[in-house]
DNA sequence: TAATTTTTGATTGTAAACAATTAAATTTAT
DNA sequence: ATAAATTTAATTGTTTACAATCAAAAATTA
């Protein structure tokens, strides 16, 4: 494994697809994936957010949401309103069906929980910490976010 | 932000892409994508390996392996030869532009260097240490790896 | 041996992810 | 005011990523 090790980022990107199937089978109930359970949280938090600061809170941008975002719309979710004062924005709505998800929702964010049930507490919180950390070094090392 | 900030998962599933992305431009020498590195990686370790030995040491599964191995094939790093002794098995060899690219991969494993540039030895090796044992944690309540 | 199960990779279909480009509207500068 | 630059979202095309299924071969069991 010599050189895989070598690779800082390696463990990264195994985790990050591990967590979404880790996220999988409780978001069926949902019937949401988890980038798309990611945009519902951002509108549960605030409704009516424009694509662009979806993008800006998720990371993502125009071409990975918009038609994810259409797929949220064709599922009866979010309504796309283009604002009328600066047309080219479009203000994402939550239905109120998409409203009503939020409370299934509840439990999905302790997914997790099993993985994590044998960590110490100390070691939890400073992964936690030690990934925001590499979050900010990486925004500012990044052209687009 | 009281939302997304419960979700546990949310910065591995940003960082993984942030990464990816810090990868893209280096990677642009040698025309592969940050996946397609993985896997040149694993067989300039151990060239003759099978895509499930690939699969296991990438977590990745045939459905993204299989195009991939043949988008390497097409760029002539690789080559897909079935087992004589078990028609099941495909065995990846690298060709000799596949050998010889890794001399140009050597830069590749510190594009990351700059964004760990101001931490501390301490908390790098404290989040490796972190990383791996989830890795860890998260194979063993995983189905498939 | 014959039937069943497992292994292995390929295929199909859907959904992200993102670079590059386009189009339209707004803002800024001249 | 008008030209240039910026903002914003959509579009296009390529590449992952993965569930589900399939087919063939091999290994196991009856």
């Amino acid at each position: 494994m010599a050189n895989l090790e070598k690779e800082p980022g390696f463990p990264f990107y195994v985790v990050s697809r591990l967590i979404s199937q880790a996220y999988r089978e409780p978001l069926e109930s949902l019937s949401l994936t988890y980038p798309q359970y990611l945009v519902m949280l951002c509108l549960w938090e605030e409704d009516g957010l424009m694509v662009s600061q979806i993008g800006e809170r998720l990371s993502l941008d125009s071409g990975t949401l918009t038609p994810l975002l259409k797929r949220l719309e064709a599922m009866n979710l979010v309504k796309r309103e283009r604002s009328e004062k600066d047309e080219r924005k479009v203000g994402i709505q939550l239905t109120y069906p998409g409203k009503s998800l939020q409370s299934k929702a509840s439990l999905i964010s302790s997914s997790l929980d099993a993985v994590f049930a044998n960590w110490a507490e100390k070691d939890k919180s400073k992964l936690e910490q030690l990934m925001n950390k590499l979050l900010e070094s990486l925004k500012s090392h990044s052209q687009k976010f």
